[in-house]
DNA sequence: GATCCTCGAGTTCG
DNA sequence: CTCGAGGATC
């Protein structure tokens, strides 16, 4: 298309007419004309080439005059006019439309090696030798809807969906809302030319940042949700009012030609490069590979890589390129030989919700969970699931007994997404938030405003092993050895009854309870002789504070040169301190200030617990070094591990931060980092690779 | 008072 | 990793 440069001067001229326009039915005309010649660059440059140089405002506004004109002038209003695109009247139905020819499926690989099986029965096929290479096309396969795009003499005049493959629905109107797909395609200049009539195929898909939106948007109001962007896009393009469809900012990629009236490109490869040209937005990673070994590196590179897209995928498709193989090959029943589906491993399943249980977590705070049928989502075994809180569930409408859509969020927490209703027998039954605590029987409370219940009992068995396991967690005391399970058993045997007891365990009355044979006795005894020396700053974690965890326990321990001081600080003191506020002065203050607190403190004293800071935590040096600066760590760095990476920038006087942001001093990327890296780019926030990093904190 | 950032707490499976 | 809420800052 033409010169970006070109473009915006015609628009400022444009814009600069309209600001005192007078319209007489031949300036109107020319307008009119001008307007649709540049907002379909700007959408071009916005939609396929990413690439926009005018503010959306801007677009809307020239959108807005072209309106103004075409409405008192509506004899100048054409086909392909992107005001169409806004949406029009509510249909009364979608309308069938039989294809002429049909969409056919695709067979499917689930492995490489369903991969190259293909590969070698389409050699077979063309009575090509096992070596022989025959070139082939990947294109990712994004999780959107198929529809079929009829352009005749270059007008968008048809949109169909993929129905059954043979009669899909006619959502011309709805297709027309979709601003990436062209409603005219150059009808003359040199090459490519246009033929009569050219069906193209292709995807339309909702992108994930507006499917985020979306979905907000219905919380918002109150109403449901999509569970992914499929479900979101199918919706928004089963419309019936396309002002709605026009709401969502459906995209479209296409991915082939159907039926063409005219010359017809002699590849895949080549099909896909006119599309290009004509300005039919193909997705860009769409490469065309020499043989099977290629086409399985271009699937293994994106089952690890699809989360950096914007956009779904569930797989790989790969079609012989050349025309003349493909006819050689044919199809079978529904889906053509010369191509296949690589599908990647699920990431969604459904499966029953058999019950609901509670858990109570360490501060009290009571989570349901799901107890699911047992299903493979993504190469593991999800049979848990956490339902957060009493409001997930009702706003959901999750019933025990449904058939629920489970995922995978982030790529590992399996998470209930919703419900579906039509798999309802009637037997499911309505869940309802207990009323007191399933660990101690005493009543739960729950505080105007916040989401969870919490059990306060100052002396429930539950919240007392959460607190064994916090306390002994590596991040605090770090006592090995000792994991849930063990907590319980010693909790429940009454060998540990407050967290003094781990001191004082004794090696014989050890022996004699179950599974602690062997040295596993003696281990746990060394193990909690060994933390008696732990930081200050681990003691004043594990005490299990609310409001306390290990960065403001860190700063308390650098502050303050015993528990007995903290315990000794007043609230003011205490919220005077950067990092540390109000409600933490007084969660602080408050559990000092617990009897049973105090003599846990005195406990520990009793049984050579250390109370005080260590050389290690002393305040580091106010200047030189690193104060002042703040570091963000991302990636495996080699040699070094990530505490220790932290631990050095912090005796620097450098501080560590979780996530990226403006007041980040440097990033120190590692191998295979995260996102933190992009975002440390995007901010232009100095990068520091191992070796640099290295130098900058010498060793201790 | 609003906005941005940071921290805490809980999250599953092998 | 993600959510919600506390703290700092304007």
């Amino acid at each position: 298309m033409t010169d970006p440069v070109r473009l915006a001067a015609r628009t400022r001229a444009l814009r600069s007419e309209l600001s005192d326009f007078e319209p007489d039915p031949e300036r109107a005309e020319w307008m009119a004309l001008e307007l649709r010649g540049v907002l379909s660059e700007h959408a071009h440059r916005y939609y396929v080439l990413d690439d926009p140089i005018l503010a959306d405002a801007e677009y809307d506004e020239l959108i807005g005059a072209l309106r103004q004109i075409e409405d008192r002038y509506p004899h100048l209003r054409t086909v392909d006019s992107p005001t169409l695109r806004v949406g029009g009247k509510p249909l009364p139905g979608f309308e069938k439309v039989a294809h002429p020819e049909p969409l056919l499926s695709l067979a499917n690989a689930f492995d490489e090696e369903g991969l190259r099986a293909w590969y070698a029965r389409c050699l077979r096929g063309l009575g090509l030798d096992e070596a022989a290479p025959v070139a082939l096309v990947c294109e990712l396969k994004i999780d959107g809807l198929a529809v079929a795009l009829t352009y005749r003499d270059g007008m968008l005049v048809r949109a169909a969906t993929r129905g059954d493959g043979s009669v899909g629905e006619d959502i011309t109107a709805n297709v027309r809302t979709i601003r990436s797909v062209p409603l005219r395609i150059p009808a003359a200049g040199p090459e490519p030319a246009v033929p009569g009539s050219v069906e193209v195929r292709g995807e339309v898909y909702l992108p994930l940042e507006a499917f985020a939106a979306l979905n907000d948007r219905l919380a918002e109001a109150g109403e449901k949700t999509y569970a992914n962007p499929r479900n979101a896009a199918a919706g928004g393009l089963r419309q019936l009012d396309s002002r709605i469809t026009a709401q969502r900012p459906l995209r479209f990629f296409a991915y082939s030609l159907g039926p063409v009236d005219g010359p017809r490109p002699g590849s895949q490869s080549a099909a896909l490069r006119w599309l290009r040209e004509v300005g039919i937005p193909v997705n860009p990673k769409a490469t065309r590979v020499e043989d099977i070994e290629e086409a399985v590196a271009f699937c293994r590179h994106w089952t690890g890589d699809r989360d950096s897209l914007d956009y779904e995928i569930d797989g790989v498709v790969v079609k012989v390129d050349d025309l003349g193989q493909q006819a050689r090959l044919g199809a079978v029943s529904n889906a053509p030989r010369w191509a296949v589906a690589f599908k990647f491993p699920a990431r969604e399943a459904t499966t029953r919700l058999l019950d609901i249980l509670v858990n109570v977590g360490r501060t009290g705070v009571i989570k349901p969970e799901a107890v699911l049928e047992p299903v493979g989502i993504g190469g593991v075994t999800v049979s848990q699931a956490t339902l957060h809180n009493e409001d997930y569930i009702a706003s959901r409408d999750i019933r025990i007994g449904d058939t629920v859509v489970v995922k995978r969020a982030g790529d590992v927490i399996p998470q209930v997404v919703q419900p579906v209703p039509a798999a309802r027998t009637g037997e499911e039954r309505r869940w309802i938030m207990p009323r007191e605590c399933p660990a101690c029987g005493h009543p739960l409370e729950r505080l105007e405003g916040e989401a969870d219940w919490y059990c306060v009992a100052a002396d429930c068995p539950a919240q007392f092993i959460r607190l064994v396991e916090h306390f002994t967690s590596r991040g605090a005391m770090d006592i090995e050895g000792f994991g849930s399970k063990l907590a319980v058993q010693l909790a429940e045997e009454g060998l540990v009854q407050s967290l003094v007891d781990l001191f004082r365990l004794d090696t014989k009355r050890l022996e004699s309870l179950e599974g602690f044979a062997g040295k596993k006795a003696r281990n746990l005894v060394a193990a909690a002789e060994a933390a008696r020396h732990r930081t200050l700053g681990r003691l004043i974690l594990g005490l299990g504070i609310r409001h306390v965890g290990k960065t403001i326990a860190e700063i308390l321990a650098r502050r303050y040169a015993s528990i007995d001081a903290v315990a000794a600080a007043n609230e003011e003191d205490l919220a005077s301190i950067e990092g540390i506020g109000p409600v933490i002065a007084r969660s602080v203050v408050d559990w000092f200030a617990i009897g049973d607190n105090r003599s846990l403190v005195e406990g520990l004293r009793s049984v050579g617990v250390n109370l005080h800071r260590l050389p290690e935590e002393e305040p580091p040096a106010e200047t030189g070094g690193l104060a002042g600066q703040t570091f963000v760590v991302t990636g495996t760095l080699e040699g070094i591990s990530r505490k220790d990476a932290e631990d050095r920038i912090k005796r620097a006087g450098g501080k560590v931060a979780g996530s990226v942001s403006g007041r980040t001093d440097y990033v120190v990327v590692g191998e295979s980092p995260g996102s933190k890296a992009d975002r440390a780019q995007e901010l232009g926030i100095p990068i520091l690779d191992q070796e640099a990093f290295l130098a900058l904190v010498p060793e201790a």
